[in-house]
DNA sequence: AAATTCAGCAACCGCCGATTT
DNA sequence: TAAATCGGCGGTTGCTGAATT
């Protein structure tokens, strides 16, 4: 016999998370920590099945987590990434720290793919689109040195880096310390004022908050920071706005990170890549000597591999390349 | 102003390798 | 060793709000 199932299939709840719920897992995870998602339903009482509470913190809950616009730097960085590996979105997502392989696949799939058929049929007006052809199309284009890649065993010579460098993520389980749990809490303050904005009275299953003190009462119950006053904006755009920049100034991760999304920035953010990015890489390996230090004496990150820098070099310039393409549009 | 279409994204589904009993 | 679930991943769906007609 093989172990008994994590959860009673019947009486199963699907849909979108309620805070409520949402409090109620953050709270636990808190305490006891990510995994053993079997016994989460169970010890929480959650009507959600194990898959469906990993999803709702790995996608949402988890600290550090950005959303909102990518930045130039991501986009390129997805675009690079996505021509070498395929559509291995877990990968891609271990290189963009505080975005999740739900959202750069949303991203892809809603923005990029788009995106890039322009450029492709702007490049090959004679090009004939066809549902694989971009990732192909685009593959040839801007991965000049993609036959460095032709092999599977090539191919997979990648994925070890990949494997390795994700000691270098900061989404591995070994650098996620209980310490940084709390910040979650953030994340459940934007859940619960994103809630309140878009709920209605036609929705009766939802317990809103009536006004500010509300939704603070509910947030400082919680230790939430509570570092954004919506009631002073007159209109959605500017409420939206303005909470985004709250959002963004309590973030708790303190990466350098450029929204601009002209050209001219775009540019610059671009030119900074490799530095940012070895900078980055650098710094992450730092975070990870010191998490390991404590988890594991004596034991040293490996140095950047020459594939490695080549895959930042690369990136660079087919960033690039590729912003001077996109100012045709 | 109402109806329709489009776009974005959270969440579900199904598959597969790993793990447990 | 076999059988069953877990955990993780990529593909897809369906809901909601925005944009267009």
């Amino acid at each position: 016999m093989g172990r008994p199932p994590c959860c009673d299939k019947v009486g199963i709840k699907k849909g979108p998370w309620t805070p409520e719920e949402d409090i109620v897992l953050v709270s636990y995870i808190q305490e006891h920590g990510p995994g053993n998602w079997r016994s989460v339903p169970t010890n929480t009482g959650l009507l959600r099945c194990s898959k469906s509470c990993r999803l709702r913190w790995t996608n949402y809950l988890r600290p550090g987590i950005k959303r909102g616009n990518f930045t130039p730097h991501e986009e390129g960085m997805i675009i690079h990434l996505q021509a070498l590996l395929g559509n291995k979105w877990a990968a891609i997502a271990s290189y963009l720290p505080q975005r999740t392989d739900n959202d750069i696949k949303n991203y892809w799939n809603t923005h990029l793919k788009k995106k890039l058929k322009k450029l492709q049929s702007a490049m090959d007006p004679h090009h004939l689109p066809s549902s694989d052809s971009t990732t192909t199309s685009i593959h040839h284009q801007f991965v000049s040195k993609s036959s460095c890649f032709k092999t599977n065993r090539e191919r997979i010579n990648l994925d070890m880096i990949m494997i390795n460098n994700n000691n270098l993520s900061p989404y591995n389980n070994s650098s996620l310390s209980t310490t940084t749990y709390a910040s979650s809490t953030e994340n459940i303050s934007r859940l619960l004022e994103g809630w309140m904005r878009s709920s209605s009275p036609n929705n009766p299953e939802k317990v809103v908050p009536q006004n500010n003190n509300d939704f603070n009462k509910v947030s400082n119950s919680m230790g939430m920071p509570t570092t954004f006053d919506q009631s002073s904006y007159q209109t959605k755009a500017e409420h939206d706005h303005n909470y985004e920049a709250a959002w963004e100034k309590s973030s708790c991760d303190s990466m350098h990170e450029n929204n601009g999304s002209d050209h001219d920035e775009l540019l610059a953010v671009v030119e900074g890549h490799v530095v940012e990015n070895k900078a980055h890489v650098v710094t992450m390996q730092e975070k990870n000597v010191k998490q390991r230090s404590c988890d594991h004496q004596n034991s040293v990150t490996p140095p950047l591999s020459f594939l490695e820098k080549w895959l930042w070099d690369e990136s660079f310039g087919h960033v690039q390349e590729m912003m001077d393409l996109s100012s045709m549009f």
